[in-house]
DNA sequence: TTCCATTGAATGGGTGATCCATTTAATAAT
DNA sequence: ATTATTAAATGGATCACCCATTCAATGGAA
């Protein structure tokens, strides 16, 4: 009985109600009008407002990764709002990966580590929404690329050269057993390994969002056509000695041919690689 | 009256519900287990199908920037869910940049251009979160300046040499006058517009993301100390004729030396600058 | 005592009905 | 022809529930 008893919000809070933003009212309420009177870009919502807030204690470190924010019925309360109205916000945090909501007793709404994947994400929009094409990602990636070699060659730790040994290995392992899917699998891990290497997350993210997308066409382009990248394994091997000896130039230079040579191989058969058959390829999920 | 004999949805549509996912239910039924059962990382949610539903036809080419979705009531009947759930996959996805909510009639969720100060938001969650530290993103924002401003010798028009032009004639004008805080919005721009002349979106878009962020911890240095970039306006006349001879080498290395006067002047009295300033300050708003 | 099954409360997930606010088109009055 | 009114469509928000999951507390069995 206590569930229907729960004396959350029976009529006094929501004082807030009637003199709620009144915004767009009375702006032209004046006889006088300004000949162009820019109408706001939409109206203030609640759950804008919350997200808001809930940003600004973040910002504030008043809330911190771990944390949880109080039950939802409570922060209802507090906010003056329906609980509805707090969870279109609070879903909308967990989708910009700022929160994670977590069922049960002891459940509720925690701020999670950045995800840096949210960066991909955006990325992948911006593809879909057509306000980027795929050739300014491939450009872009190029010139990305190029920095994080350049950088990692400076600040590549020993840690780092055997982590991307060890997938070179593995590149070579699947080449030779014809694993050709599970290889372009292990090149995007490649990409995440030196964005790791160059020492900035900021350039890792940047890195890996420019890369995301790639290999999903990489990815397309091998498991429709069956053609993959000649004599990876030792391209690899070549550029990881050139990282190893921390020689700029050398390393530059082969990771510049190699996408170049990439790219080559991507842009043979056009017809068959489509912005729709990558972004809709390998889902979350991508079963075979 | 007639408002409420609207017959929109009396009780046959709920038609969906009975046979509504059943999930996580029956996973574990069988008497063998599987002895490390990954369980998944939270339970999938009807907003998150919602979105990624969403997301597929914008990927498809389905939906297009400009085109209209159902209803909410409609939408909502025709995926099975209440309106509810629904929404907080609208909210998500306007939060996202990918929908704009509008209302009255003729109004609706109508996919957007992208907009790409999404990525803004990643970044300066991923600083909220301590994701990403303030050094890294001035290191990266000196090694990504240093590919726009290259870029921007090679692909710059005149239009954009225009722009710039203009732009530091209006930070001339702002210094002679003292409205120094004006002077930051302008270098704010100014930033912008080297983008732009990059003439790739995506590196636009990554400069924008991580210059908006150092662009408050000058605002807030400037508004709190009086405290300026001495001789800004020369350097810019200095920089824009390197870029106007595409003189790459001059170019980068004005640039490279600006910003490193910029972080030599950040730097002092530490103290009074801090991050939480930074993202507080210059709220969306940002009534002086 | 120890261990395991049961129970129950806390909490997020989801529903359906209802009302309000805004916007626009159609209609009526001037 | 112009202006005011009305009505409908649609998003914005609320309320009152109910379900599913989780986990700690409880209690009985070995």
């Amino acid at each position: 009985m206590s569930t229907k008893s729960s004396p959350q919000a029976p009529a006094s809070p929501r004082t807030a109600s009637p003199k709620r933003r009144s915004r767009t009212s009375d702006h032209r309420a004046a006889g006088s009008h300004a000949p162009l009177s820019f109408r706001p870009i939409h109206t203030r919502r609640a759950f804008e407002e919350i997200c808001e807030r809930i940003r600004e204690q973040l910002a504030l470190g008043v809330l911190k990764p771990g944390d949880k924010l109080p039950p939802e019925r409570d922060l209802a309360q507090q906010l003056g709002v329906s609980r509805n109205v707090l969870r279109e916000a609070l879903r909308s945090l967990e989708m910009a990966g700022v929160l994670r909501l977590q069922k049960g007793v002891k459940g509720g709404a925690f701020v999670q580590q950045g995800d840096t994947s949210r960066m991909n994400v955006v990325m992948r929009d911006m593809l879909s929404l057509g306000t980027i094409s795929i050739r300014e990602l491939s450009e872009a990636r190029v010139h990305v690329l190029d920095l994080v070699v350049r950088l990692a060659c400076v600040n590549a730790r020993q840690s780092d050269f055997e982590a991307l040994q060890a997938n070179v290995e593995r590149t070579e392992l699947f080449t030779r057993e014809g694993r050709l899917l599970e290889r372009v699998e292990c090149a995007r891990e490649f990409y995440k390994l030196l964005a790791v290497a160059c020492g900035n997350k900021v350039i890792a993210m940047i890195t890996d969002a420019v890369t995301e997308i790639h290999m999903r066409f990489v990815y397309a382009k091998v498991a429709s056509s069956g053609v993959a990248m000649a004599r990876l394994g030792e391209r690899r091997r070549q550029f990881l000695a050139a990282l190893r000896e921390r020689n700029t130039t050398a390393a530059a230079r082969l990771m510049r041919s190699h996408l170049a040579a990439v790219q080559k191989m991507l842009e043979q058969d056009p017809g068959a690689m489509s912005l729709q058959v990558a972004l809709a390829e390998m889902k979350p999920g991508m079963r075979r």
